[in-house]
DNA sequence: GCCATTTCTGATTACAAAGTCAGGAAATCG
DNA sequence: CGATTTCCTGACTTTGTAATCAGAAATGGC
């Protein structure tokens, strides 16, 4: 883990740097690591390819610092959610999975990185967990614990609903060009979103929740 | 005459070719189309590497093949369904759904191929539609439109609901080196199994059929 | 203006991986 | 057996891409 062990941040503050990180963050998360170049991004980035190393030290550094990018994504996340730590285990699951898929479009970047770098493993998918999604996702199955303990949810495996929440979530936005390709409609539009978030909140909530006698408060017995 | 079970291209029949196809299925799937190496798969197969480029003419070619292997499985598929043609729309949808699932567990390489392929996009993505799921996708799409119509389903797009099955799932064995990375769980595990589709039929089927006794339109809990 | 520092680029190198080819080994057939 | 075809490999070429470097162009201080 050498790699880890410089400082985070290498990449000068400045404009240039910034607009780097953006286009390496779009492509990383559209065609994965290895089928991105340099130079690729060097063009998206309106620069020539050597800037990119003259800001940052080598390839596996920007993609390092472009999915840090994605850090303040999730600090607003967890801000949102703290805001409501005082509800019940069932409420503030509901919200965490809102949260998660309003995420899950706004920042399609996160949800396409996780899913590419979550189904090859190795020292990417490593750093992800130590340092964007690890505390993320156990925060997601405490939640999801606490919501069978109290009785509000049928018993299953909690990481389970996150690897669910995060793949389906995602899912519509990530496979865009799979439903373009095949059944030539638009997924990304703003339209399939509202009826996707209701999909799955429908699917998740509805199918997994037990119904309690007309209590619908989300409130602890 | 070649012992292969399913339609060939170029490859020639033999054990090696069908060692090659094996291993070459194997890593595409894990690791995607440029992460794979024709070294990699050339040791995995026990062959050296110009052995590929004497079976098949080029990766591309190879990739393709090896991905004809999963033609058998849809085509079970296929067969298992034709089985159920006389029932009811919903009846139709469970079975194709649960057929989805067990398919996903048996053979991850499709899952993971097609959310590979189908997050980027590109000719590969094309061939995939065009050969092996764009037909079994748009069957399923006809089942739900039909559960749909007659009243069994709310309403909602019928391609999302194919999406989120194609995520959800083969998500949980896609995603498992996220789940060994983030909870230490290795959720390739048979009873992991067994939880996960109760779960997602439980969640798309429970969450989304409506029921006819009491006809409860519209209000979500 | 002039110098120093930072920022960027063209040209080049290094290397990994796909693809080629001549020829050797092994199977097939007379 | 020898002849012929099929199958496979070592050595090589080609290509694409990450990384390097010397120096040009800005930028900022005086």
């Amino acid at each position: 883990m050498a790699d880890g062990a410089g400082p985070i941040i290498s990449g000068k503050g400045g404009r240039t740097a910034a607009r780097i990180r953006q286009a390496a963050l779009e492509l990383f998360s559209r065609l994965g690591f290895e089928r991105t170049t340099m130079g690729e991004i060097a063009a998206a980035a309106g620069v020539s390819q050597p800037t990119l190393h003259y800001h940052f030290a080598d390839k596996a550094q920007l993609w390092r610092e472009a999915m840090l990018e994605l850090g303040a994504v999730i600090a607003e996340e967890e801000r949102l959610l703290g805001a409501a730590a005082d509800a019940g285990p069932l409420a503030q699951l509901r919200m965490a999975m809102r949260l998660f898929l309003q995420i899950s479009w706004k920042h399609p970047a996160l949800g396409r990185i996780v899913a590419l770098e979550g189904m090859a493993g190795g020292e990417r998918l490593d750093w992800l967990v130590d340092n964007l999604i690890g505390a993320r996702n156990r925060r997601l199955v405490g939640l999801a614990r606490g919501a069978i303990a109290a009785g509000d949810l049928k018993p299953f495996p909690p990481e389970q609903l996150v690897v669910t929440l995060q793949t389906a979530g995602a899912g519509l936005v990530n496979m865009t060009p799979l439903m373009a390709a095949n059944f030539g409609v638009d997924t990304a539009r703003a339209d399939q979103r509202q009826a996707h978030e209701q999909l799955i909140l429908d699917a998740l909530l509805g199918g997994l929740i037990i119904s309690r006698q007309q209590d619908k408060s989300g409130g602890q017995p």
